[in-house]
DNA sequence: TATGAATGAGCTTTCATTCAT
DNA sequence: AATGAATGAAAGCTCATTCAT
């Protein structure tokens, strides 16, 4: 077995282990008994420490949701449909990579990647963008986009919390009013 | 010392402890060293286990909360007064009580009390309580004020975590933004 | 049982394992299975760490020595007295107490509390002010007090080695020779 | 690379690595980083173990010792001669192949090479064999051999270590006085 | 109300070594 | 001559908890 298959196989068995029992919850032992491995000894081998295979398991993630986002967003045209795309986009990610975008916010929130300016930038950043397009083509009123870009990304985020409390959740309806909601919190006033 | 009274160190102490290391890293060598107990042995005697202590932080400061929204939001006559009274008591509290808000959160994202139905229900309860009356008195346009009330609720919580990564944060007017935002976005249609 | 018996009851087996299989190979598995412990749980219970572990029996045999030598040097009169007192005396205590005194020095050479320079004038300190002294009562010649000191001090410490490659060797005979030797080096010229 | 070369440049790096943290804390991981190797693979397929390796090591600097030493001890033509030649000669090579010296050291002290009969006579047997000439030529006093042997070389295999504490030490006057203290202790009493 | 002593299970990491190519 | 992958054992340490006083 390759080195990078392994390694892919121990990053999803994590993403897995976390997305179930929890950040707090992760050990090499329920990550090697998930993965099948013969001891946890193989996720040593294939990862400095626990600090680089939780890095691994972020930038995956990350890469796998910004890939998706990229094209979802790169179709639209004007600032609205970005914002539009960007949330009902990453409500489907959600939906569909359930797992994937639990682990991803049970590490930073679990502490292992903190929130420090470049993490936040990096996170908020993309919205944000939209939101200082949209300001300058005239589209979105004046506000300070970096506190709006916030709240939109708190507000999609959540969804995978939502989703455990409520598991029959019309995840389509929740994308559709959280679009009408920051459309009418961010556009030109009408009058 | 009365039973109380070590109750409350022991639980001042865990607040200062989460809001330092996180929810992850409290362990009863950590609270004892910060209480200066003798020895951590004092917290099994107060408290059942590790869950009763946690789950009599999450208490006390969601009562402290609850006592300081009362007065603000209770001052207000209609709901957009009310929203804006949550949002901005909220983003106060935050400011003022910053170590007891970041230990909340980190309680409930952390998942060490599940975000099971009733949890929910409790966190978001009051903004939805708002907005259904906000929607009766006409005051606000149709909405599903669950959807709405999650994302109110998860704006004004992530500051805490925005403050780490941006401590000269102007929160007065972020807090500002956010309702200036939430108004546009629930109110009825000026058309 | 108390803590001091305790701690005291871990050192003594600590030394013994020291003894046996060299500072290398200690572990507290080692040293708890020589104690008779439930688990080596209890050796972290009763020290911070190994290093406090390994601080403590080097001070608790250090202790033993200087009760040993204060008697043994105090009662000499004058240098020549009292050098010869130090190295009989250094070899009967490692004679007496064989393990104490591996140990110790396993301790010192494995790098476990480094030969710095506060260390080695602790250790080589006593010699070297018996020298001085001899010296300013004219008993002994001319000599840096700080290189004979070392001399002396090495001479006597690498006994315990010794005695595991010749374990027959005539140990009373072998201070006698260095206390001649070093006589015969240190005193000021008959001539 | 031939194999020669490749067991040198382990042998190298492995001196190094023993010098510089000690003969405890030497690892193939430490000695591979140290040499620049790709895996700790190259070091098991070089050498049968661990002890084959630490064994080279020793053999190695030993034949570096002998071969600088035969040279400066066979120049002279009396005990007297020889013995200050090997005090002084042992001294310029600790200055001059400081980590060679220490890792030997390091190896014998650190137990690997246990101190048996047959490895002390290797190391004291130099000093020994002079003892011996020098007594039957009449140079020297009577006296065992072999315990002023073990003196002289405790004094000059010191010096790793003393330098460690010391490190401005001058080690030509430190040499000085070590061949003016044992030329006093061995030379037929002048009386 | 408080404390000293003890505990078993769990953790990540490091170790030298081996198999198969 | 070299390498990639894997391995079992052992290490020190931390965890919340319990017994007995």
């Amino acid at each position: 077995m390759t080195a990078n298959a392994r390694r892919s196989q121990i990053v999803t068995a994590t993403i897995d282990v976390i997305a179930e029992v929890g950040f707090g919850q992760v050990s090499f032992a329920r990550i090697g008994e998930r993965a099948g491995l013969s001891s946890t000894r193989l996720i040593s081998y294939h990862f400095a420490g626990k600090d680089e295979l939780i890095t691994a398991v972020a930038q995956d993630v990350i890469a796998s949701i910004g890939e998706y986002m990229a094209q979802r967003v790169g179709a639209e045209t004007n600032a609205a449909g970005m914002l539009r795309a960007y949330i009902e986009g990453t409500v489907e990610f959600t939906v569909t990579h359930r797992a994937r975008m639990k682990a991803l916010l049970e590490i930073f929130l679990g502490g292992a990647l903190h929130y420090d300016a470049g993490t936040e930038q990096t996170v908020v950043g993309h919205v944000e963008a939209i939101l200082r397009q949209g300001q300058a083509d005239g589209e979105f009123r004046e506000f300070d986009p970096r506190v709006v870009a916030t709240a939109v990304q708190r507000a999609v985020e959540g969804l995978p919390f939502l989703l455990e409390s409520v598991p029959d959740l019309d995840c389509a309806a929740y994308g559709r009013e959280l679009v009408t909601l920051f459309e009418l919190g961010t556009r030109r006033s009408p009058a």
